[in-house]
DNA sequence: AAGAACTATGCAATCGATTGCAAATATTTC
DNA sequence: GAAATATTTGCAATCGATTGCATAGTTCTT
């Protein structure tokens, strides 16, 4: 007869006709209680079905066992997860953390609470934070680094060594790419990217070192901002020709997403990819290999991304040091920009 | 002086000169307690940064705001989330649970437990499951019903009434995908997508009936089993060309993803989509618009889902009647199936 | 002015698991 | 066989918040 939902470590004390101390002990596998007695308790809880209470667990031993993950989004655009990307290191993380036996509170930024320092630690839900998606400058983020929050954040590093990051080589990222197409013969490249936000300034960095290097002199009117969505890809390069100001014969988009509205338009104008104007994006998509073209691009690497900002997070939980981590990245090369 | 970490109700309780059980009343802003009284200790909570800890709250009141999302994944592709549509909807029920003051725990398939009721309701770490995923008929399912929990599951309604579903008319957006196939002139259509799980029996199901409706002989050689991926749609069509077998004019995948990667073998090998093979996906995802040519496919509606996933639950957990539901599908005709 | 009827606050038990310390039992030593 | 030591187990306090019931303090009635 099993009763699970009522079931307490009193209850397995009784049947077992001993305390709740031993089967508390018992359970954790302690050495302390006689192997026999060991066994023959733990084969009671399982035969009843018994799980130990995590709240109660919780609030004696002072923690939780749990991360809350904070997916950072567009506030303007006010949608949900979508980036393919940002969903892909989700998975990442959520295996890692189960790995090492921990929960994984999830939650986007239309969350209740903007204090997320009160919200999770204070009020004990989590012991730790990971905090992804593309943000700009982020006054929540500072606040959690001065209040000594145990957190690791996705993304570049700021100038500052308030926090720890975990990111890609945004500038070589932007470099090797940009690199790339001056290298098909592009010259008046379209950089496709909002550079307030801290990743994509990297990456306009990396741009302008190519350029830079190649001789070619900065447009700034071609960096052109845009949200993390293929509809804005689209419609960004639309008004681009609207305007029908420059003659353009590259594109560096900061994410695949874009990038593949970018080329939905091109190619709803007939135009060549990449003969007359050559594609590449970020982030290496799991569909980046499938759109048509295929899209070059600079991959990051999302699993390396992933385990370490849980690796590093369980340390810092730990009390050991840990410092920010940077992940090479590596361009891939396919249709969208290898012109014949 | 600010000092988070330590504070609880006791140490309020002192600074206002009060009990605790007089801070516990005014900080839900109980009536019982003297308004003027309720606004001093909420302003001295406040200037503490004093939240209630989670773990004592929960113990005490047995429930924990706090609801279980499980992402069932295909166990022999063992890859992470990846599907665009699981994301969408993981993304809506988020939102949704947000408005409603739950917090999410996010738990793939690849947990360590395979007992959720234990792990997560036994156990008091949530309150309610919401399973997604496309899933055969999954024994962990039927075991969360056979137990009671409270629970909703995203997909097709299982001939028992044992548990509550939430999904799409698959059988219906199966039958308007293939008639859509067929009024374009289609007769050879491949049918791309495994018909042991739930929802795409459903969607065989339509596919059958469009056919006979159409008059046209069923070929079962003409379905093609795939998971869930660009990956492996682009392999199973390249594989059926190899055969070189049959002639056809008309792929029905079973996702978008399946689609995009069918396309792209298509296109490959300069087969002229719709004009001699029209391909139309399931689920509208975000990138099927941009896909080229832009993906026909069968709408699912996700954030409906999403949200109807929630209230079900949540009205379950309040000990409501619940039922399943169905969401109604829409045909979305773009480029890919619109012959000239 | 004394009892009735509120209003506002506090006491103390409770939720369930963990663990330092003490106690009881078993084993070894001389 | 008594003392010393090792092995098992139990007692009771603790983690922090909530709430039924009791009590102290006010206001109202007649």
């Amino acid at each position: 007869m099993i009763k699970n939902s009522t079931m307490k470590l009193a209850d397995i004390a009784k049947l077992a006709n001993v305390s709740e101390s031993t089967v508390s002990r018992a359970l954790s596998n302690n050495k302390l209680i006689n192997k026999k007695t060991r066994e023959r308790i733990q084969a009671i809880a399982q035969e009843y079905g018994f799980k130990v209470n995590a709240s109660a667990r919780n609030l004696r031993l002072q923690k939780t066992n749990t991360i809350a993950v904070i997916v950072l989004l567009d506030p303007n655009s006010g949608q949900s997860i979508s980036d393919p990307f940002l969903l892909e290191i989700l998975g990442t993380i959520a295996d890692e953390l189960t790995k090492y036996n921990f929960d994984l509170l999830l939650c986007t930024s239309k969350t209740n609470a903007n204090d997320w320092h009160r919200y999770y630690i204070t009020s004990r839900r989590a012991d730790g934070l990971i905090v992804i998606g593309q943000g700009e400058h982020d006054q929540r983020v500072e606040a959690l680094a001065s209040e000594n929050a145990p957190f690791v954040v996705w993304g570049a590093q700021p100038n500052h060594q308030k926090y720890v990051t975990v990111g890609s080589d945004n500038r070589k990222g932007g470099y090797l790419a940009t690199k790339h197409l001056i290298q098909q013969g592009c010259k008046q490249i379209v950089f496709l990217g909002d550079i307030h936000h801290n990743e994509i300034e990297m990456r306009w960095k990396g741009y302008q070192d190519a350029l830079e290097e190649a001789g070619i002199p900065l447009e700034k009117n071609l960096q052109i901002s845009t949200d993390f969505t293929s509809n804005d890809g689209y419609s960004k390069i639309r008004d681009l020709f609207l305007m029908n100001q420059y003659k353009i014969d590259g594109i560096f988009a900061v994410s695949d997403a874009i990038a593949i509205g970018a080329m939905k338009f091109l190619l709803d104008k007939d135009i060549k990819i990449p003969d007359e104007i050559a594609v590449i994006g970020f982030d290496d998509i799991a569909l980046s290999h499938y759109s048509s073209p295929a899209l070059s691009t600079v991959k990051q690497n999302i699993s390396a991304g992933g385990k370490l900002l849980v690796d590093l997070l369980l340390k810092k939980l730990n009390n050991q040091p840990i410092t920010s981590q940077l992940l090479d990245v590596e361009l891939v090369v396919r249709q969208s920009t290898a012109k014949s």
